[in-house]
DNA sequence: GTTGGTCAAGTGGTCTGACCACTTCGCCGC
DNA sequence: GCGGCGAAGTGGTCAGACCACTTGACCAAC
């Protein structure tokens, strides 16, 4: 068994997560007030300040309402929650919500087709080896784990060809929420991250500078694996549903 | 002259504003490490839980990585903060980002469509009738605040319809950046959200539950403001380097 | 009755100073 | 050279105090 490094939670970690549970799994409702931090400071067994830092962290992230002098309210993460959020969302209770992740699946297909098109039409002259060493190194390996380290490369280098930076903090956002358990997935993502070949296909229409090619091509890298991936997930909604 | 609500800016916030935008600017780099909190607060004039409060604040964010008992280190931004620093990096130093500007408006009209196409699908029996409402309400006024308000509203119904957890984050996270410089943009948007037709277009595709058509009526709907106003911006970038 | 002022209670905002836990790194003895 | 020790410096946490603000009840003046 490979060593894991220790995790070391902070107090205000522990109670940052403590609420935003209660916010996420709808405990305490949009519109409701939270116990004064005090309170919450006595609740815990913490000092104030470290259930302070949580809730600041958590009014950061627009979830709660912390007004001077007045109560403190939950605001609708449906709402108003930022991306950032995705990866609580994502692993709620140790478990993968079924129904984000098959919107994380539509997401990158929509949008990484889109993102190769730019890389394309932006792509300079270093990008098509750059990329070519990528799924070199991608084709070299029989894992699927390390398989994937090297796609999330290949798509980064892509990223950062398109030259936007809106994409660029949308991509940094999805892999904070999918490299925690990029491990648990590497049986899901084997089928993608196998076939060598379409990223060959993707990076010559990159290399070439063909924005309408590499779409269709990126599309036909994501599409297999997340059709046959959401059909699946679309099975485990069903189960899922005793919320 | 409109009243303005009074900015309140906490002792926390202010410090969180200043390192964000030494780290951001690239004052202090990638890798260098920060000033240790009891020096921070002390040239900054501040408590140290009030610095606390804030590098946590920003820890959060990914742009700083801080570890106990070792020094605090800058992460390197661009490759690792989410969607949620965007409204911190459209308008820095007070005036608009050329260069990010014109991101955001490709992102949107990459994933608009796509988000339309999902609405078509998945849309409910009185999805149209709310739409219809909402382009009635942009139709019947002229002010392009006005207009703009209805047209986000629009949007908000039809990411709703999607019923993709990801699409609606990332619809708030550019929410969130958009709107405290709503006012500013009305000219530049006056273009887009004076076509009520454009919208109805949409609107009808989205009923008809026709996810293609949905998709190119979005594309309508969303394109020509953007590419006049990418083209405007990339002139404006050409200035804008003086960094 | 409505308006506006006053005041007490409760909340978040901030500070101080202390101590604990951890990392770093140089010194020391082997 | 190498391992271990320990001082110094860093972030982590706490307690308690006081300030600033909002709220709502109460009351006076119109």
């Amino acid at each position: 068994m490979p060593l894991q490094p220790v995790v070391r939670r902070s107090v205000p970690d522990e109670v940052f997560d403590q609420v935003l549970a209660e916010v996420v799994d709808g405990e305490i409702g949009a519109g409701e007030t939270l116990p004064s931090e005090r309170r919450l400071a006595e609740v815990l067994g913490v000092s104030r300040p470290a259930v302070r830092e949580a809730l600041q962290r958590m009014a950061q992230t627009r979830l709660l309402d912390v007004r001077h002098g007045g109560a403190t309210t939950v605001r609708d993460f449906r709402r108003y929650a930022g991306l950032d959020l995705l990866p609580q969302l994502l692993v709620r209770k140790g478990s993968l919500d079924a129904a984000v992740a098959r919107s994380v699946l539509e997401a990158r297909l929509a949008i990484g087709p889109s993102v190769a098109a730019l890389a394309a039409e932006r792509g300079g002259e270093t990008l098509g080896a750059l990329l070519t060493a990528c799924v070199d190194e991608l084709a070299a390996t029989d894992d699927d784990v390390e398989r994937q380290v090297h796609a999330l490369t290949f798509w980064d280098l892509v990223v950062d060809a398109a030259d936007s930076v809106v994409f660029r903090m949308m991509f940094n956002s999805l892999r904070a929420a999918y490299e925690p358990a990029l491990e648990a997935l590497a049986p899901a993502m084997a089928e993608e991250v196998g076939q060598a070949g379409a990223y060959r296909v993707l990076t010559a229409a990159i290399s070439a500078g063909d924005p309408e090619t590499a779409r269709a091509a990126a599309d036909r890298v994501l599409r297999p694996a997340t059709d046959s991936l959401v059909s699946a997930l679309a099975a485990l909604e069903q189960t899922q549903e005793q919320r």
